[in-house]
RNA sequence: GGCGGCAUAGCCAAGUGGUAAGGCAGGGGCCUGCAAAGCCUUUACCCCCAGUUCGAAUCUGGGUGCCGCCUCCA
């Protein structure tokens, strides 16, 4: 089988190869550091979180790099509102952002390179467009010069003459950077010191540099002059991701990356969210907080994850209130299969921590695993991978229900241990792991309990519901729910 | 105005030529004193029109609607 990506630069589909053989370089354009990350970042970096671990299920060795743009005017406003620096601004929302990745368990990149970690590399790299002509001063900024990069717009699928078109009294309004440019297209690769501001030493004087440079230095720096995949939101690609392919193919003269790939955005009420929409909601509110639609309950990490992995990387997906309870339920369904083995798994002597271990290889040829691999094959088909998951979980979670609610143990104990290992490990590929719960306040008094029970059944019998009734709603109120199974045989359980 | 994308059950969402995965929600049945839980079971001809084909949700053309980008943006 064949893994298919589809590559915004082609507008394809294309089979996955890489550079070289086995590896995998990434790079993913990271946050800018000015506040917490909302959902939106949240569905992005879940993407590139399943694109990574399943390239790395499927053999590949990834590296993966992924930058912290910490240079930038909202950084600034942010710092100038908060009497506070560029510097400490960004500090914490770098950690509040592996607070939040954590959270929903995306894997840490293997690099976090930062904009002002990078000053030299991005001067280099500025110094060689100069070089070869394709950037040019101008009062104390560099730009760009689009017209000297004749692939400009192969990526987003522009002509430059298409976008004069359209930009008419947007691009001639009044931008005082507009006089120092060539060409209204011309972008700034280093600007100018304002008084105020942090500012770097460069042959240029003293300044800072412009946002789409950082990347392709950082590329350049951390990876090389090609790169496997490029991934970041799909509101990217124009301009940053365009000019990223210009600043960095203007100077190697070879292709960037080879993949280009891009993730939905999410949307409210039909529109994308964005900061400047104001439509937002961070992570850490929407996990933080019991929510209405959850009757009261908060959301759990693993439900956003699934909320996200639902759909497609490349669909833009709606967040709702049906959506987010949708995911809860769906979230509990799955976790009951995970948990499967922990629930049920002692009584055949399994070994709860072996399901994700080595100890027991996946079977690739298990009908299970070829769906799975068959859907994420296909372009990161996780819907598709999901579908198989949940056929998993429930049959697993059937066969827990039939031994909790009815002592059924006349099943096959290998077969379902097959089917626990195989989800365990599928579901890890897609990041949604179920952490069993600490048999910690196992505090119930079973023997009161079981007496309570036995007053219950003398009641039943003289036909005193009234009182049996009091009893179930007594113990219901203790977190004990009662099955009163056929054959009058009643067994309880902590809910 | 330019470029790109999407339209499948109540909601979400796979499926890209052979008669529709999965999730959520709902219906019915069994069990029960009643209930809960559980178990069993059930719910679509794929936006519209025309065409290609033995055959299309799936290909082509034309509509309609929605979204994204063209300004910072995951």
């Amino acid at each position: 089988m064949t893994l298919t990506i589809y590559n915004t630069l082609t507008r394809r589909k294309e089979p996955f190869e890489t550079l070289q053989s086995g590896k995998v370089r990434m790079y993913c354009c990271g946050v800018t550091v000015y506040d917490y990350c909302h959902l939106g970042h949240a569905r992005s970096y879940i993407a590139w979180d399943l694109v990574r671990r399943y390239l790395v299920w499927r053999g590949y060795e990834v590296y993966y790099v992924q930058n912290f743009t910490d240079i930038d005017d909202k950084i600034l406003n942010r710092a100038r509102q908060d009497g506070s620096s560029m510097e400490a601004v960004s500090e914490r929302f770098i950690q509040a952002y592996f607070e939040d990745m954590d959270r929903l368990n995306i894997r840490r990149a293997d690099a976090y390179p930062r904009a002002t970690h990078t000053l030299d590399g991005i001067k280099r790299l500025i110094f060689d467009l100069e070089k070869k002509g394709y950037a040019y001063a101008a009062g104390g900024d560099v730009y760009f010069a689009v017209r000297r990069f004749a692939d400009y717009g192969k990526l987003s699928g522009r002509k430059l003459e298409d976008l004069q078109a359209g930009a008419s009294g947007r691009v001639t309004a009044i931008d005082p950077e507009a006089v120092k440019k060539h060409d209204p297209f011309d972008f700034a690769l280093w600007k100018a010191a304002k008084s105020g501001e942090p500012a770097w030493d460069s042959d240029w004087g003293q300044g800072r540099p412009g946002w789409h440079i950082e990347c392709s230095a950082m590329v350049r720096d951390c990876l090389g002059e090609q790169i496997d995949i490029h991934v970041g939101g799909a509101d990217l690609v124009f301009p940053h991701h365009e000019n990223e392919i210009a600043q960095s193919e203007a100077v190697t003269g070879q292709r960037l990356a080879r993949y280009w790939m891009h993730n939905g955005m999410v949307n409210v009420g039909g529109e994308k969210m964005s900061k400047s929409l104001g439509n937002f909601t961070t992570i850490r509110d929407l996990l933080d907080h019991s929510l209405p639609c959850l009757d009261g309950q908060s959301l759990d990490p693993m439900a956003l994850r699934l909320f996200v992995l639902q759909a497609q990387y490349r669909k833009p997906i709606d967040f709702t209130d049906a959506a987010i309870a949708s995911a809860q339920n769906s979230w509990h369904t799955l976790k009951e299969g995970l948990l499967f083995g922990h629930e049920h798994g002692t009584q055949w002597g399994w070994n709860p921590a072996s399901a994700n271990g080595s100890a027991h290889v996946l079977d690739r040829s298990d009908p299970a695993v070829q769906r799975f691999t068959e859907a994420m094959d296909d372009d990161f088909n996780s819907s598709g991978g999901l579908a198989v998951l949940f056929e998993l979980a429930k049959d697993l979670r059937r066969a827990g229900n039939l031994i909790t609610h009815q002592g059924d143990r006349d099943l096959d104990a290998e077969t379902l241990y097959q089917q626990w290992h195989t989800l365990v490990s599928l579901a890890q590929v897609l990041g949604l792991e179920a952490q069993p719960q600490a048999p910690a306040e196992a505090e119930v008094d079973s023997a009161a309990i079981e007496a309570l029970i036995q007053q219950r059944q003398a009641a039943r019998q003289t036909k005193n519901f009234a009182e049996s009734d009091r009893i179930r709603d007594q113990l219901k109120a203790q977190g004990i729910a009662l099955i009163d199974q056929p054959g009058g045989v009643t067994t309880w359980y902590q809910e």
